[in-house]
DNA sequence: AAATTATCTAGATATATGACTAAATAGCTA
DNA sequence: TAGCTATTTAGTCATATATCTAGATAATTT
């Protein structure tokens, strides 16, 4: 039992998960790909990605033999968003309208 | 050694760090004031202002007996809304114009 | 089916975090 | 100075986190 946005932030604390997030920024890859660009164990990656899965950060595909993660971007500006401007209003964020896609994917 | 970015978000991680932040909206409040909202001890809230000290999140005033804290806003919203706007750029963190403050408070 | 590749789960260990109680420090008041 | 209030620091304990190695599971290839 724990509020949403705890497990956004506590995901977010770690460097090794901001920069996975940034990664995937270029677009979905595979487990192994992830894990190639750090110094830590696959087994850790693995953990980590657990990790954002469970704050709803990103989300996975599995394609034959591998498992691609992919962004969950609104999930993102959405806690965080709205904390920031709870937290301080003067700062809104702006969500730029963007052209409605036609459901980019199931849903998981 | 840390980068600044983790100790922000490691601060946001615990949901009373939070809701501390959210009270000191209203205004300054002294590390009393700030315990008597939660049910746990005074040295625990002690420790929780210190984590939001040391990430910049919040500021102390002594005054006489007591010690005021107060939001450091922009603190906030520079480090969260920059890694915002890189992972997911689509959601712009606007920052209102404000008319230049006359300088709030010594900045310590 | 056996071997190979990709990824995850389990178990162990070290460090970090959050809470508590008790005691120390800082400033005020008599 | 003694006593009082506000807050922090110290010490302890339980739980959570991050990492590793080894082994398990899933799909592909031969």
């Amino acid at each position: 039992m724990e509020d949403m946005e705890s497990g956004v932030f506590r995901a977010l604390a770690d460097p090794t998960r901001r920069q996975i997030l940034q990664d995937l920024r270029a677009g979905e890859l595979s487990a192994g790909e992830i894990a190639s660009a750090f110094p830590v164990s696959g087994p850790s990656i693995s953990r980590h990605l657990t990790v954002l899965k469970s704050a709803g950060l990103v989300q996975e595909r599995r394609e034959g033999n591998r498992i691609y993660y992919s962004l969950v971007g609104e999930r993102l500006a959405t806690s965080v968003g709205n904390f920031l401007s709870v937290v301080c209003p003067e700062q809104a964020v702006m969500r730029h309208k963007r052209k409605k896609v036609p459901a980019p994917g199931v849903d998981r």
